[in-house]
RNA sequence: GGCGCGUUGGAGAAGCGGCUUAACUCAUCGCCCUUUCAAGGCGACAUUCACGGGUUCGAAUCCCGUACGCGUCACCA
């Protein structure tokens, strides 16, 4: 038998790093098993549902490059792949757990069992459902009818069962059933909720193994008691640690401390490998000392017996230096597509530049970026028509050998026949044998009076990319 | 409050009873390379695994308790 994991989001809001993180954990799995990843909507939340919140996770996938072999866009034969498509087939399990009487109707009203929570929280109790429309009369029931009290329906929990499950990360897991109030399946709009619904699709869709974030796990329960009502097989079960912020936090999807959502990383120039590797990293570990891995790596190489059970505490810098690592060994070209248009929005390039220009520039700058965004900071002075001049530069050019070093240096640079980084290097020599300053007293000045910043890159490169006239200029300004 | 889960360095983590004088990575700090700056290479960085008991010849690893953290108790997912 192939193995079907499936990742089931809500439509309600952007991808998150988490949602990624678990579809990332259930499509590595089936993969490594030769078996079928499905993305499934779970849209029975009416009012929190957005408009293209589906679009946003299915765009979000794709570049991540977590293609399903099931579900919207896609088909398959086990579909349609959104509760709201699947309603008529809920309907059938309702009416069967109607007539069996596992499930009842139930007509208290939000107030009415708000005001019973609270009085069992204040006895100390696990504010649940105490069962006050179990057992309605017929009479009862179409008396409440009568009123236009509308119905919802719940499950019948039965008394004193110890609810057990594995898994596949935690080991075997015992609840009480007692602990658990009869819960809604369906609410009074008709529509299911998610509790049914998953446990309903999962089961239909054959799913295998269904893995998802610890905050499920007190829901297992829930679903146990709908397998079992229905005479269903259970799947393996397996929930992810939470991913938690740096101060040790659940994620919150307002908590604005990390960047969290994955079209935010893509606007940033971050490479969908690297977020992948990261991820897979969030509470996986292979245990070696690799850290960068190919998809297929991460394919072939990923288990949950690998995955820790507390939780994952999101290290930003760490993602950012696994992101430079990837631009790093990024070819050229496909960097230099991502950072024209942080070039383009910063200002300093149009629609028409000079490819060659752009591409030697990113060049310089490719090594060391942790994002593609930072070739907007990175190369700023390029564009500049004033070079600022901080605390620390002026300190340079007071340097003693500053005025000599670069009056001489302007006086070679004018007299280049051609201007490139080799003949920059040769001026730099002959500045060095005519004034007699070197390393340090011989770079420095030149670098901040052309740049205005201490630190850079090779600097041959640099003033060969700038032009011949912005270097002369720069440095007449301050050689007068 | 009930239930559930967890607790290894500045940070992410490995460790599954002896091979651990606790991997690996980020960050930090040194050194090397480079006439400058980065990148890169090398090295340093927990005598100790929340705390207290116990089991064992032997425990970060097993058991119990305490503390702390987190999750969950919805007609949200």
């Amino acid at each position: 038998m192939t193995v079907r994991l499936r990742y089931a989001p809500s439509p309600t809001g952007h991808l998150h790093i988490g949602g990624a993180r678990t579809a990332l954990f259930n499509y590595l799995y089936a993969k490594k098993l030769g078996g079928e990843y499905i993305l499934r909507i779970e849209d029975t939340d009416q009012a929190r549902n957005k408009e293209n919140a589906e679009v946003g996770f299915m765009n979000g996938f794709e570049w991540l490059g977590l293609n399903w072999d099931e579900g919207p866009r896609v088909g398959g034969e086990y579909g349609p792949y959104s509760c709201m498509e699947r309603l008529d087939i809920y309907q059938t399990y309702t009416d069967q757990l109607l007539a069996e009487g596992k499930a009842f109707h139930c007509y208290c009203s939000a107030e009415e069992l708000e005001a019973e929570r609270e009085a069992l929280s204040a006895k100390g109790e696990t504010p649940r459902y105490m069962g006050k429309c179990r057992n309605l009369t017929a009479e009862e029931r179409s008396a409440h009818e009568a009123a236009g009290r509308k119905a919802s329906i719940r499950f019948r929990v039965p008394d004193d069962q110890v609810l057990k499950f594995h898994d596949m990360i935690r080991g075997d897991i015992e609840f009480e059933s007692n602990g658990i109030g009869d819960y809604v399946i369906v609410k009074s709009d008709g529509i299911p909720t998610y509790n049914f619904a998953v446990t309903i699709d999962d089961a239909l869709m054959k799913i295998t193994h269904v893995v998802r974030g610890e905050e499920h796990l007190s829901n297992t329960p829930r679903q146990l008691l709908i397998y079992e009502a229905l005479g269903w097989a259970l799947p393996e079960f397996a929930h992810l640690p939470l991913i938690l912020n740096e101060t040790g936090k659940k994620l919150s999807k307002r908590d604005e401390s990390i960047v969290q959502f994955i079209e935010q990383y893509a606007e940033l120039g971050y490479l969908p490998e690297a977020i992948n590797n990261f991820l897979a990293l969030l509470g996986w570990s292979p245990g070696g000392e690799q850290e960068i891995f190919s998809m297929d790596e991460l394919i072939a190489q990923f288990s949950f017996e690998r995955v820790q059970k507390s939780g994952a505490i999101f290290d930003s810098g760490k993602l950012a230096w696994m992101n430079g690592q990837y631009i790093k060994a990024a070819e050229l070209d496909r960097i230099v597509d991502l950072a024209i248009p942080f070039l383009q929005k910063a200002g300093f390039i149009g629609a028409d530049y000079d490819r060659a220009w752009v591409s030697q520039l990113v060049e310089l700058y490719k090594d060391g970026m942790n994002a593609v965004s930072e070739i907007a900071e990175l190369s700023q002075m390029f564009f500049a028509t004033d070079v600022a001049y901080d605390e620390a530069a002026q300190a340079v050019l007071s340097e003693e050998s500053a005025p000599t070093v670069l009056a001489a240096f302007r006086d070679q640079v004018q007299e280049l026949p051609d201007f490139n980084a080799d003949t920059i290097k040769a001026a730099l020599k002959d500045v060095q044998k005519a004034t007699g300053f070197k390393g340090k007293q011989l770079f420095m000045p030149v670098r901040v009076a052309v740049t205005g910043q201490e630190h850079g890159r090779d600097l041959n490169i640099t003033l060969s990319l700038l032009g011949r006239e912005k270097v002369v200029n720069r440095l007449t300004q301050l050689v007068q």
